[in-house]
RNA sequence: GGGGAGGUUCCCGAGCGGUCAAAGGGAACAGACUGUAAAUCUGUCGGCUCCGCCUUCGGAGGUUCGAAUCCUCCCCUCCCCA
């Protein structure tokens, strides 16, 4: 029984970046093998943005691991705490949501998460169930649970109190609620990322008077962005979605930086902590092969979303366009009208979106991004002829068939 | 309710009567290079048939030969006091 625990913990700290309160995990899944009682295992996810991405697979496959160890996983659309908006992290106060929005973007998570967590062993909750029954008075009475002070200690709150940024009065409230989230689950543990912490112990706090006792808290390393820096997320635009097309989700992965790559190895790849630290030590000695590397990782991040063939494919056409600067597979033909028989370059340029603007244009002509039919130009007073399809590029990855009508 | 600070080009952030389309950093884009869309270096980064002109500095007016810079009113944010 000991062993068995001992090896279920070893399972569930893997990559978990802190447990708390140290020390009672064994305790915890001995108890619950003990007694034939699968551990309740929650993890809330927000749904105020209709897409997952990687950042969120390294909570699910935490979860699946629970799974995998026989507890049951509890998903929790925060569809109420999201109409809050979860001030953790944020330099700025959130923007409410509609229901309605909620609602379109939670009906898209649970497919995603699919991908990871298998739906027989996971329990599917909103936390409107409990909190949209919920009457004022029973508010007060849960925001009478904290203090001020204490809510205040919060990291991004004090940041944003020195930085003169606002702090809404409702953003106090979300550790409160979410807290709450764990006492109406009747959670055993609870998965979230480092950025939470403050969250997932005002969950123990609000259950210290439960029968069920206080949950285990499980934090799980912040990914950071295709940017290296900040942590992935949507609305800093850095991120990889689970939904992208197989071409992005390769295209992206081959952005990041070397050290980046590990890191993703690290958190999101299904390689052992072995395998992780040699890459560390070759990429750190500049040794190695790194873009066989990321090209690995790559595939398997396409394989994993959509399917080991959409990786292969992925992999073919990003060897032909990137690295062998060929020429798309696929060129959109767009139809341009001329002013006259004949117009000059930036104009066409502009009207076929290939450049935002006519001053861009030439910004690019100028700096010799432009292309016609291969052929660099270099003056932007060049003309395009009515009637004669081209073929045009505008930096590395800008390509249109233009044809030319007046 | 009273007192104070502030809103600048995608973001941060200088500017505080002309030489400002507005420093600097970041992001982005481009070129070179390369093992890649890594790293590094260089350049560009409001619009316009573009060596000149036009529209920007929370909004609306006003003062001035001339305003992002001064005045008035309004909107918004933050801090302190009550």
């Amino acid at each position: 029984m000991v062993a068995e625990a001992r090896r279920q913990a070893e399972v569930v700290e893997r990559g978990a970046a802190e447990i708390l309160p140290e020390g009672e995990l064994v305790g915890r899944l001995a108890a619950s093998i003990d007694a034939g009682r699968p551990l309740r295992v929650k993890a809330g996810f927000d749904p105020t943005a209709p897409d997952l991405h990687l950042g969120h697979t390294v909570l699910l496959q935490k979860l699946r691991h629970f799974q995998e160890l026989g507890h049951q996983v509890i998903f929790l659309i925060g569809d109420f705490t999201a109409a809050i908006g979860d001030p953790t992290g944020k330099q700025e106060t959130r923007p409410v949501l509609s229901p309605e929005q909620i609602e379109a973007n939670a009906a898209t998570y649970l497919e995603q998460v699919y991908t990871i967590l298998d739906p027989e062993g996971t329990e599917v909750r909103r936390n409107s169930e409990w909190f949209g029954a919920m009457s004022a008075a029973d508010m007060v009475r849960l925001a009478a649970r904290g203090t001020v002070a204490r809510l205040l200690e919060r990291d991004d709150f004090t940041k944003r109190m020195a930085a003169n940024r606002a702090i809404g009065v409702h953003e106090l409230l979300y550790p409160l609620i979410q807290g709450y989230d764990s006492v109406a689950l009747e959670a055993d543990v609870e998965v979230g990322g480092t950025d939470q912490k403050f969250n997932l112990l005002m969950g123990r706090e609000l259950q210290r008077e439960e029968v069920r006792g206080q949950q285990l808290v499980v934090m799980l390393p912040i990914l950071e962005g295709l940017d290296g820096v900040q942590k992935m997320s949507k609305s800093l635009g850095n991120y990889i979605g689970l939904r992208e097309t197989p071409k992005a989700i390769y295209g992206k992965t081959m952005s990041i930086s070397d050290a980046l790559m590990v890191r993703y190895y690290e958190l999101v790849s299904g390689v052992g902590p072995a395998v992780v630290e040699r890459l560390r030590d070759e990429v750190a000695a500049g040794g190695g092969d790194p873009m066989a590397a990321k090209k690995a990782l790559a595939r398997e991040l396409v394989g994993r979303f959509h399917s080991v063939a959409a990786a292969a494919e992925a992999e073919a056409g990003f060897e032909r366009e990137v690295q062998g600067r060929g020429v798309p597979e696929e060129v959109p033909e767009v139809v341009v009208r001329l002013d006259g028989e004949r117009e000059w370059l930036p104009g066409i340029l502009t009207k076929a979106g290939l450049t935002p603007s006519t001053s861009d244009a030439i910004r690019m002509i100028r700096q010799g991004a432009v292309r016609v039919e291969g052929e660099r130009i270099t003056d932007k007073g060049f003309q395009i002829v009515a009637g004669k399809k081209v073929l045009v590029r505008v930096g590395k990855r800008r390509y249109a068939r233009i044809d030319p009508r007046t």
